[in-house]
DNA sequence: TCCCGAAGTTCGATTTAAATG
DNA sequence: GCATTTAAATCGAACTTCGGG
C-alpha cells in the first residue's frame, strides 16, 4: 500500500506539506502552484489513496451511518432505504445496514456494534414496532443524533419523522364516503402498534364530519405478531370472519396494504369481485399495490421522502456536533400522506 | 473517550498488559488470575470500548464487507440482503450497503469508498444487470474476496452464485404441460438479460423432452429496460398484443414474476380469468407472489440461501488471504430453484 | 526456561510549532 | 512579518523486545 510518506518521498517533500496540498487544507494557500503540481502529480503516479483508518483515528469522524431496520422483508422498507441511501450519498456519508428482526437481543448487540464504529449518526427504521420503552434509553444515552422514522416520539433526544396517520384514515374514509359507500367493514391495526390508534381517530372524525355510523359489527382488530408479513394472513382471515357474519358491506378499509391484499384474496375465495361487489382501500402504498390485481387504491405515503428528511435531520445534527453548538434539538417531522386512487375502489352504483 | 491508558492508570498495570488481557493474546497464559480480573473489572467499571480505528489501523482489518445492489427497489434484493444481512452477522462483519440503481458512475463511485474504507470482502447483487464487461475488470484488479449474485461468470477471481436457469425454464414449461396445457405463450426475457437465454434453453429442452410444438407466434420478447419493475408494464402490454392476436392459448410461462403480474392484470382486464380461462407462471418466487391473487405459481429462486452462499464464500476468501494461502480460486455456485404450485396454474378441463 | 510485566515502536495521516531565506 | 517548508507530537491500540524474578 502506498502511505502519504511514499508521495514525499516521490515528489521531493515531507510528508507534511504533502498532506497540505492534498487535503487543500488553509496553509495550502502559501504553498506555490509548482509544488502543488509537483504533489499533485507524484499521488496521481503512485495511485496514492489515504489511509481512512489513520484519518479516522485522527479527526474521530468516520463518515458513516448507522441504518437499523427492525424488518428488512417489510416491503414498507425498501423504498424508504432507497431514499436514505440516496440521501447519504449525495452528502458523501456511507451507511452501514443492520436488520433487528425485531429481536431486542440483536438491537443490543447491533447498536454497540454500531457505536463501535463511531457511526456518526443513527436512522431508525422502527416499521411494525411494538414499541419497547426501553430501547429509546439505549438510544438516548448513546448521544449520537438519531432519527426515527415511523415512529412517533414526544423525547427532544431523538428525531422522527412520521407520516400524519390521522389525516391517512381520514382521507381513506373520505374516499369511500364519497364513492357512495355507507356500509364499511374496517380492519384495524394492532392495538400495540402505534399507528393503530391514530389511523382510527382520523376514521371516526370523518364519520362524525359526514355523519356517518360506523357499525361496531363490521369493525375488526388484526392480532398482534412480530412479522410484518402476517397482516396479510390476518386480513384474509378477519375478512372471511367478516363475510361469514353476513353483515353485509359495500367496501372494506384496511389497516395496510397487506391486509387490503388479504381482504382482496378472502374477497375473492368467496365469490365477491373486487371492485364490482365490494370496495378495497389499503394504506402505504408498498410497491406491490400499483401491480396488483386489480391495482389497490391507497393511503400513500411519501417513503422514499421520509427517508431522505431522516438523513437531513441526522446530518444536520452531525454539523451541529462538529460546530459545538448543541442547540439543535430533536425534531419532529409528520408528513402529510396522498390518496392514490386505483381500480380497487369504485363508485357504488 | 475512555482509552485503554485510563484503564491501566485505574487497574494500576501497564497498557500492554491490559492489551493483552482484554484481547485474550496468547502471552495471556502467562498473566495471573488476580491480575486478569483487576483489569477486566477496570475496563467494566470504566466503561472501556476498544477505539476500532486504532485498531483497525494495527491490524489493517475492517471486519466490514461492501455490498453493491444494482438497483434496491427491484423485489428481488430483499431475500437475499436479509441472508446475507444474517451470515454476516453471525460472522461478525457489517455491510455498508450500497445501491448502484444501475449506473455506472454511481458503480465507480462506490467501489472507490469501499475500497478506501478497507472492507474485506465484496458482494454484487447483479440481478437485471445488463452485463458491461468493463465492470469486471475494476472488480478483478480490487484484489479483494468478491462474490457476484445472479450473474453468470467463467472468470477465476470473481466468485458466482446463481441460480440455474436453465432447469427452471425446464421445471417451468414441465409443470404446465404435466397440466395437460399445449397451446402456451411464452414471454421471455430481454435478449441483453444473462439470465433469458438459458431460462429458454431449458424451455426447450423440456419441449423436446415431450414432443412440444412451440408456436412462434405465441412467443414474446420483453424489451431492454434498466428499470427491473418495467418488466410489469411490458409483461402487460406484451399480453394485451398476444390476446389481439386471437392465436389462442391456455396459459403462458412469464419471464419473471413481475412480467407475470403484468400478464395477469391484461388477461384479466380482457375478460379472461387466471386460472380459469388461462393459467399464468411466474419466476423467482418474490415476496409478492404469494399474495398475489389469485398467488402465483412460479420457479423460486432460493434467495436467502443464496446470500448466504455469497458471504459464505466470501469469508473464506478473506481467511485464505489471512492465512496467505493464495490458493482458493474463485468458486462458482449453480444452485437449484424449486417450483411452487399455487393458484395461477391449474389442471386444463 | 518459565512467568510476569513494562518500555518503546509501529500503523498512516493530521496538525502544531518552528525553522528557513 | 512574510512565504515556504518541515520536524515532531498526536490519535489509540497492538506487538516486539527486553529485564527481572
Amino acid at each position: 500500500m502506498v502511505t502519504i510518506r511514499d508521495v514525499a518521498k516521490e515528489s521531493g517533500f515531507s510528508s507534511t506539506t504533502v498532506s497540505i496540498v492534498l487535503n487543500n487544507a488553509p496553509l495550502a494557500r502559501y504553498i506555490p502552484p509548482a509544488t502543488k503540481n509537483k504533489i499533485e502529480h507524484a499521488a496521481h503516479k503512485l495511485g496514492y489513496r489515504p489511509n481512512q483508518f489513520a484519518r479516522s483515528l485522527r479527526s474521530k469522524r468516520s463518515h458513516t451511518v448507522g441504518v437499523m431496520v427492525f424488518d428488512m422483508t417489510d416491503p414498507y422498507c425498501t423504498l424508504v432505504l432507497r431514499g436514505i441511501e440516496n440521501t447519504l450519498y449525495q452528502a458523501s456519508y456511507l451507511p452501514i445496514l443492520t436488520d433487528v428482526h425485531n429481536e431486542r437481543s440483536r438491537f443490543e448487540r447491533y447498536l454497540e456494534l454500531l457505536l463501535d464504529r463511531r457511526i456518526e449518526g443513527l436512522i431508525v427504521l422502527a416499521n411494525w414496532l411494538f414499541l419497547d420503552i426501553n430501547l429509546l434509553g439505549d438510544l438516548e444515552k448513546s448521544r449520537i443524533p438519531t432519527a426515527m422514522i415511523g415512529c412517533e416520539l414526544k423525547t427532544d433526544s431523538i428525531s422522527s419523522v412520521i407520516v400524519d396517520n390521522e389525516l391517512g384514515g381520514y382521507l381513506a374514509l373520505e374516499h369511500l364516503y364519497s364513492l357512495g359507500h355507507r356500509k364499511i367493514a374496517f380492519i384495524r391495526g394492532p392495538r400495540a402498534l402505534i399507528d393503530s390508534s391514530p389511523r382510527w381517530r382520523g376514521i371516526r372524525r370523518c364519520a362524525r364530519h359526514y355523519e356517518l355510523e360506523l357499525d361496531p359489527r363490521l369493525v375488526v382488530d388484526l392480532p398482534e405478531s412480530r412479522d410484518p408479513l402476517s397482516s396479510f394472513e390476518a386480513g384474509q382471515k378477519l375478512t372471511e370472519e367478516l363475510i361469514r357474519l353476513k353483515h353485509s358491506f359495500t367496501a372494506l378499509l384496511a389497516f395496510d396494504d397487506m391486509s387490503a391484499f388479504g381482504a382482496i384474496r378472502a374477497l375473492n375465495h368467496a365469490g365477491i369481485r373486487v371492485p364490482e361487489h365490494c370496495s378495497v382501500i389499503g394504506f402505504d402504498d408498498v410497491a406491490t399495490s400499483a401491480l396488483y390485481t386489480p391495482s389497490l387504491t391507497t393511503v400513500r405515503q411519501p417513503m422514499e421522502a421520509m427517508g431522505e428528511s431522516a438523513v437531513k435531520i441526522v446530518i444536520n445534527g452531525i454539523n451541529a456536533v462538529l460546530e459545538k453548538r448543541n442547540g439543535v434539538g430533536a425534531s419532529h417531522h409528520k408528513v402529510a400522506p396522498e390518496l392514490v386512487a386505483r381500480e380497487s375502489t369504485r363508485k357504488l352504483v
